[in-house]
DNA sequence: CGCGACGTTGATTTGCCTCAACGATTGTGG
DNA sequence: CCACAATCGTTGAGGCAAATCAACGTCGCG
């Protein structure tokens, strides 16, 4: 196993030593995760969180008529888990799903809270993780609320296009909160123009 | 002024010594805001994350025709900011404005950079207020996504009833994404019901 | 090959919006 | 302290954006 990648990603934002990354490499758990594998099954605890070094995830919730929406992407270099579930220490409710072959990095809530407090850097790094995580959230709600689905897509196309390229388009319809005909429809519309 | 509440606040989460109380408060800065008035404007800069200790707020957008959408609320012992704007160093996207007679404690950004290095339990404490964030936005995305307008509605009043009694319907709608009209048809709804 | 999942298209329906109008408050200037 | 305007919440009629339902070709995969 390689972590180069997740060394990377932590290190954009701290610094750490060769203890330290020693000691973080160690908490954490490789796992290979085939295409339509549930990491993550709604109404059960989420005790980990989870580095993607390969592949791609998505997080989904059901309706009451039993519809799925998709609440978040992950591929690459993404840090993914129900951070309620995590946070709270209740049941999660969503489901994660690999949506390719992919393999992971998972760190446990208690090894978590024992990096922290033995490498305090890691509290600034899971900080700015939060505030991110969190400015992306809002971000998105203030599209939903002011803008149409065609804008919606037109943005997510441009923020992400990895994922347009890996993601089938059903899933980006649930993201975006349209049905999968009707974002076939908008796809048509901006071909056109 | 009475720095009680907000010391309560944090010690919610980390414990301080008298020195780091004194410290912390230093950097505050107590502002009377009138009913009507914005405390950040869209397009300028975002310099501070703000305490209300009396009041409440509202952040809002425009859509491309103009009209406004609620994004978040904050009354008493809320904080509040453009937190793209804040931590990104960019203008804000959004105008906060208060909708009673309000007084807040402002903390300037660079402050907070400085008090997270001479006292880094901040950093732990800013951390879990950016991590209960993420949880309320994403768990707004889910609801948006996977309900219809009328259940958005009975859980808004059930998590947020204080918010109810204090904040004019038509912030509310705009919150939900509905407009004020539709929003007079569920309330009456829900009544009959 | 044959089945099921995916993206697409068209016809019909519906949740919510728009526009317009109304009393009830709230606020304001004379 | 009262007239008058402005804002708020509500109601109704009509309209539109997006959902639903149904059907089709295409593709990946067992």
């Amino acid at each position: 196993m390689n972590y180069d990648n997740i060394l990377k990603n932590v290190s954009k934002h701290i610094s750490l030593d060769k203890t330290e990354i020693a000691y973080f490499i160690s908490l954490l758990a490789y796992r290979e995760i085939p295409k339509n594998k549930l990491i993550l099954e709604e109404d059960q605890p989420c005790k980990h969180i989870n580095y993607v070094s390969n592949g791609a995830f998505r997080a989904y919730s059901f309706d009451l008529k039993g519809k799925e929406s998709s609440i978040m992407f992950a591929i690459n270099d993404w840090w993914i888990t129900d951070i309620h579930g995590f946070v709270m220490e209740k049941t999660a409710l969503m489901n994660i799903e690999a949506i390719e072959d992919s393999t992971i990095l998972q760190l446990h809530k208690t090894d978590l809270e024992k990096l922290c407090i033995r490498v305090p850097k890691f509290e600034k790094f899971f900080r700015i993780l939060m505030q991110n995580s969190y400015i992306r959230e809002q971000l998105r709600t203030r599209q939903n609320l002011t803008e149409p689905a065609e804008e919606r897509y037109k943005s997510f196309t441009k923020k992400y296009p990895q994922f347009v390229q890996r993601i089938p388009l059903k899933f980006i319809a649930s993201y975006l909160g349209v049905t999968p005909q009707f974002l076939s429809v908008i796809r048509k519309r901006k071909v056109k123009s």
